[in-house]
DNA sequence: AAGTGGTCTAGACCACAAC
DNA sequence: TTGTGGTCTAGACCACTTG
């Protein structure tokens, strides 16, 4: 590369055109007061997102190196490895010195579930004992407004509700509801999920070629009714968690939404705040 | 710097040593496998967390300028760069383009509090009206052991209580109890409190020269007992949410044990995953 | 115009893993 | 030994803010 900084709109690599706008979730849709600036890195960022979004590289590949993808993009090696850092902080891809940089996976992630933040109250932070799991149903139905709404769908699309139950060491300890949209998730069944083990997120990622990449969660105190009751195994009024989780996949897709009730008499929702 | 990398130790700027182990939250404290690496930027970000410990620059107030830095450690502009890099996304530096680089605080921090997490229901993400806030008491007592142990006291160190209600255009919505190490904290009274507006975080910076740096918190669904019932104007085994944080300063010290009680009907807890 | 953070480059060398 | 990520440097130029 010639001169040292490609004023804007220099790149044309072996990707045809580069977007103005990198990250997506920046530009408030009204009168942007600079016409749109992006750094280097950031378009480079949007371009291996978008090679991870095509599949190009699968959950678990390792992506090529950072001298190579700065042979691809013509940048230097240090731009390209900005791009990474932050798509590593952003849990899309994982680097391991000496090994290479891989795409990040929900199978292998060696303890723990992903999202799931829940611990027991004598926290030991290991002794994370695995949670039994029970498919009380998988049913396909064309879904509620509300739900349809947050998954960006239209009213009358059909989705998948899974209902199950996580037990710790045989007390019924969280019972959700996840719905999905019907069409990525074409072929889930009861059978498929309860013969399954490890977490659910890397069957939709091996399954269905969905991978879950974020999620926002709204938590309430609620009282427990008549079915949660029966389910949990605690009376009618008992105080329950409600976790509320929609989870997205890459490019702010909205792919799930999961309502928990979770019995908080021995653990806890742990948070760090910073 | 005559070498391209000083291989390790080699940092003798106008700090006497530099720390073997810089981060303080890595090391198992059990035979390391590597004789204690630690990369340059990690031991200026360390030596420039000194610096903030001890006051040199405060809460608000503009450090040294890149080069400035640089040159006074001895090492490259990018080398500072990438510590305060880290501390930036920590949430202990904040930086202004053009400007320079500041001390984060907890006044100031134009749009929220910044630990707090609760949103209303119909969440437009503004609309977030100021919160109401009451001082019910605040005491000073030879704590209960459960939260001498929190905070690193001993069982009859001094703590200081103070119990308030916040409200929402009127309607109670939290009730918080809030416990404090006696002796940083002298002083502290219902009067100080009660005059105050803006964030209590501020205060403590402002008036004790504390300034609390992260938190984490364990979330329960819990029944209202009596005494929240009447604060909060509902009825007994009411369900909340009840939130417990330890709040740390500088160095992971714990400063602060607060456990709030919400009410969930029209809100909720907001939480970001990644 | 001057000062500060932000981006980009090119090249050197270190640490780690695998062959 | 080789390849990969990780650190460090020195220098150039851009973008933003202030006088």
């Amino acid at each position: 590369m010639a001169s040292a900084h490609p004023s804007q709109s220099d790149l044309s690599p072996e990707d045809p055109r580069a977007p103005a706008d990198a990250t997506g979730a920046e530009s408030p849709a009204l009168l942007p007061p600079t016409p749109a600036f992006s750094p280097l890195y950031q378009q480079i960022k949007s371009l291996i997102l978008r090679s991870l979004q095509a599949g190009e590289w699968k959950p678990g590949d390792m992506i090529p190196s950072e001298f190579d993808l700065a042979a691809r993009f013509r940048v230097s090696q240090g731009t390209v490895r900005k791009a990474i850092d932050e798509l590593a902080t952003d849990n899309l891809l994982v680097r391991r010195q000496g090994k290479g940089t891989f795409v990040a996976t929900h199978a292998e992630q060696h303890i723990q579930y992903r999202f799931l933040r829940v611990l027991p109250d004598a926290s030991a932070p290991e002794a994370q004992v695995p949670a039994e799991r029970r498919i009380i149903e998988c049913r396909r139905l064309r879904g509620p407004a509300e739900v349809a709404r947050q998954l960006d769908l239209k009213g009358g699309d059909s989705l998948v509700q899974v209902r199950r139950v996580l037990s710790f060491s045989g007390t019924p300890a969280i019972l959700e509801d996840i719905w999905l949209p019907g069409a990525p998730f074409k072929g889930l069944s009861l059978e498929t999920l309860s013969s399954d083990k490890g977490p659910m997120y890397a069957l939709f990622e091996a399954q269905f070629g969905v991978r879950m990449v974020r999620a926002t969660e709204k938590i309430k105190a609620v009282a427990a009714d008549a079915d949660a009751a029966a389910l949990l195994g605690v009376e009618v009024g008992h105080p329950l968690l409600s976790v509320e989780r929609l989870a997205y996949t890459y490019n702010d897709v909205p792919m799930e939404l999961r309502r928990g009730l979770y019995r908080t008499e021995t653990r806890h929702y742990h948070n760090e705040l910073n």
